[in-house]
DNA sequence: CTACTATCTGACGTGTACGTTAGATAGAGG
DNA sequence: CCTCTATCTAACGTACACGTCAGATAGTAG
């Protein structure tokens, strides 16, 4: 069921390129592909997939740098780390850690959300201003 | 009144570099400030400033290149065109025309921050609901 | 005029984020 | 077992956006 996909299908599927990934594991940003001997073809899951395209998307709409990126990637393992363990069964200790460690991370990005999102309003609105002038200008002036 | 700037407070004020500016008039992204004898220093104003303020947060905010950015330098530069040839008294056709093109500049500025920030809306609605999801954990679970 | 600081023009260096190439190997299909 | 393609590692190359340094010059303060 869970398709298991070499990395260029993985790269298809995520919209990038089979470099991006190895680079993106070289530097530690991604894990490195399940445990393979050297010279083994490495393998991913949708799973994997999912998580590497949400933080492309982090990355491109928020402008960080892949070290900032680190921690939206900790956020994605987080997310797989919980579910595998509800399957599996986890203490409620373990599972309230989980959601607060979750919660955290995710707060984290919420945040660079916002600010973004407030930098961008102000921006529109000045830009607005002007097309409003311009427009003005062309109704009842030149 | 309009205090004339020297590249090192031009760049204070505008919070970057002073290498940056001089990059940037390297690449033609701006205009070489004034006409110089080569040797003689850069001279600026402080609508200069306000214009490589309001480029650079364009950049930031909208991850532009460079090279992006020269659409938005060309709006900047047209908005001083037209004030200065408002003061100067333009014809009808003149202003009719600056305004026009003004307001290209101005829709497609307003279209990217609006893609954008359709982009950062979806963003947020993921995560919120990631949010909620678990603080429900923390809440009535775990 | 002198002293001092900021700026000037090259030119080379740097960090980030990959692209590209070479030669060997893995693994799926027949 | 053989073939063929995708992947492997290692290494060098590249585009962008500046940083940094050297040596000369401009401009300002006294």
């Amino acid at each position: 069921m869970t398709a298991v996909l070499r990395i260029g299908e993985a790269a298809r599927r995520a919209e990038t390129t089979v470099r991006t990934i190895r680079y993106y594991e070289e530097i530690g940003l991604l894990p490195a592909a399940g445990t393979r001997e050297s010279g083994a073809h490495r393998v991913y899951s949708e799973q994997d997939v999912e998580r590497l395209r949400w933080v492309l998307r982090v990355k491109e709409l928020l402008g960080l740098s892949l070290e900032e990126l680190k921690e939206v990637v900790e956020g994605e393992e987080l997310r797989e780390v919980r579910r595998e363990e509800y399957h599996g069964g986890a203490s409620p200790e373990r599972r309230h850690e989980l959601a607060v460690e979750g919660l955290r991370l995710v707060g984290y990005q919420l945040d660079l959300v916002a600010r973004r999102q407030a930098e961008l309003d102000d921006l529109r609105a000045e830009l607005t201003a002007r097309r409003d002038r311009l427009e003005a200008i062309l109704r009842d002036g030149a």
